[in-house]
DNA sequence: CGTCGATATTGACAGATCTCGATGTTTGGG
DNA sequence: CCCAAACATCGAGATCTGTCAATATCGACG
């Protein structure tokens, strides 16, 4: 992996942070939080995201995945990493499978980040 | 304006459904809600939504928010727009000047979406 | 070992996005 | 009227993103 071990996944540097309605922004932090929700600004992504999400155990091998949609292979692959680098699925290879499951703190912290009510 | 009125912005589109972690989203769903995510996911949006959100009286002038961004002001224009089309901001024109204050509504539906915890 | 099946990575291309300068539109004032 | 100021729209260029085919990697199993 090209990816130093000290940086911090976008979703680390995120949970922080106080809902964005209640003080302005810096740009400092608007850098910072902007991956994380792009990571989940497309429709393949978010289906990816739900179908993890709502899969019994909580878990869902990549085969599986590749079946819901009509994309290849690779293409699948690659929004998956997407949403692991962002922090927001965890991943877990056993044996030839890769599972992925949601992490439920990143994007509660995300959901958080952006509703301000939610407390 | 060239969008029909009868097109629901994609905040509008959205209100009806249940988090991304409950079920599956449908491939329709998803390309429902998607626009309304890359509405938030730039840097510059989210210190827009955020400085309107938290500004006195709830409210902000393009003026002021011109102010506190090195960009233009077409470019600047051009992210409120967007923000706008989303439904997340809404628009008041007051004489010459033009007024942007958050949708909380909108805001508040789409943490609930993401965050499924949030009830 | 050699091969096969499951994922990941690479390279390339089309289309979307961000930004700007130039210009248009609307409103209030002189 | 005509101008100036506030904001929007247009057109263009540079960069980013989504997708695929081809290929690499990695683990299981004869």
């Amino acid at each position: 992996m090209s990816k130093s071990l000290l940086e911090l996944t976008p979703v680390q540097a995120v949970a922080c942070c106080s809902p964005v309605t209640r003080e302005p922004l810096s740009a400092d932090a608007a850098e910072r939080i902007a991956p994380l929700v792009k990571a989940i600004a497309d429709p393949v992504r978010l289906r990816l995201l739900s179908l993890v999400a709502s899969h019994a155990d909580g878990e869902a091998c990549v085969c599986d995945l590749n079946d819901a949609f009509e994309l290849s292979q690779p293409t699948i692959s690659h929004h998956l990493k997407l949403l692991h680098d962002a922090g927001l699925l965890d991943r877990d290879k056993r044996g030839v499978w890769v599972y992925y499951r949601v992490n439920a703190t990143a994007l509660g912290d995300l959901a958080t980040l952006l509703g301000g009510v939610t407390a």
